[in-house]
DNA sequence: CGCGAGCTTGACGTTGTTCAACTAGAGTGG
DNA sequence: CCACTCTAGTTGAACAACGTCAAGCTCGCG
């Protein structure tokens, strides 16, 4: 299949992680026991799906729904990564002397995330090489992604942090150069780290540049490569 | 032994990762395999260890030394962490599809390192469970660290930003409240993500009010509690 | 003694935040 | 069906924080 524009570029600040699927590696049996133990739980839009700080016992996959994982500290946030649908939350609790949230998740928009208990993860990466190898493969890709948003965030200024998520939603979590935007105006500020009147005025200034166009909550990307542009410049 | 204040008070930013040791979990025949094959080098202050984006067929361990580990784009360098002795370097490597260095690692003074092959890591992970576990506990302390550091980076002012990295010199690298400073204005600058003179004017500040001492090289932590007082404000 | 790298200082400009006021649209209750 | 309110979005002006630039300084070393 053809893949559009916006899938082809690449964003250094890209914000969701796609993560292999690492139950894939289980035999019958272990799927098994994973599926006999796991717990399926919905989320509503803005609910908190795990609180940084809270002891867990269970790790979660999200299966359907959009999260927003971000680090709390001070009154302030800093948005990690959107999990969107086979991200895993929760994996680096995972360790004996941490069994505590690292970061709080949130719903963007109704979700259902499955419970799995972290023993039973532990137990699994144990017996079986290749799955506990899946799970640093995700690990590593996560640390690399979160090292390019990282970037992102402290080196670029405004118009290019803001060019990036841009280019990252439509690329990289609709997949399309034109969606309904679900995101309002404070969260995509603080996903991009900067003031939501900020985020306006840019916005603004992306339009009248002939760079995107928002009708409503409509949004469509015109000149993905001018942003990419951008993204490089500042 | 009794901790000192330096080394007990937490910092956000931490910039060094404690690495376990992974290789403990090994059987006397899987260390042999590892030392069999394993190589050192060493490297003079200033050189490169690891450059982002070349092939590589192997990890390092870093034995002993300061090495510098940063991610670089568009002639703009952001660093990651400071690896010490018993930290690994190249641990993202290890997926099939990205066997490149996913950052650039250069030695602050002289370091040694050696040389291990993924393959062989690899092959361990999936031979000893405990060993894989080790890894994943590593990179998931590599990742809560990473969320710390970019958290200060990103939303803290130039005062609490340096304040913090001094307190992680003083308690996590150095481990004393006064040392021999061996990083340059320049570099001090780069790990706090600030202009060089914006660091100077705020260590000057910082020696005006009686936080820290400098005398020459000799570097002094006089007030720990109030330089974590900056960090929580700023 | 003189050179150069790293350090220091001051002046200035840019960027982006903050604050305050205003607007538009969605939902609510009389 | 219309005020009424509430939230999200928008705009402008003032301000603060930092980076940049340019110049001068210091110290170690040939």
């Amino acid at each position: 299949m053809q893949q559009s524009v916006v899938e082809r570029i690449k964003t250094s600040c890209t914000v969701v992680n796609v993560n292999k699927d690492a139950f894939h590696f289980l035999t019958d049996e272990q799927k098994e026991l994973v599926e006999s133990r796991q717990v399926t739980v919905a989320f509503k839009k803005g609910e908190i799906i795990a609180k940084q700080g809270t002891f867990t016992t269970h790790m979660l996959v999200l299966s359907e729904g959009l999260a927003k994982v971000y680090y709390e500290e001070d009154n302030k946030t800093l948005i990690l990564r959107i999990a969107a649908p086979g991200s895993l939350i929760g994996l680096t609790s995972l360790p004996q002397n941490n069994n505590v949230f690292q970061y709080t998740a949130s719903a963007y928009i109704n979700t259902t995330v499955k419970l799995i208990e972290l023993e039973i993860i532990k137990k699994l990466a144990l017996e079986n090489g290749r799955f506990a190898l899946a799970l640093i493969d995700i690990l590593c890709e996560i640390s690399i992604q979160k090292n390019g948003r990282f970037f992102c965030l402290s080196h670029r200024q405004s118009y290019g942090k803001l060019a990036d998520i841009i280019l990252c939603l439509a690329g990289n979590i609709f997949k399309k150069s034109d969606f309904e935007f679900a995101l309002s105006r404070k969260e995509l500020a603080e996903l991009s780290g900067m003031s939501t009147e900020s985020v306006i005025r840019t916005l603004k200034h992306f339009q009248e540049d002939g760079l995107i166009k928002i009708t409503g909550k409509h949004f469509e990307v015109i000149d993905p490569e001018g942003l990419q542009k951008i993204c490089q410049l500042g």
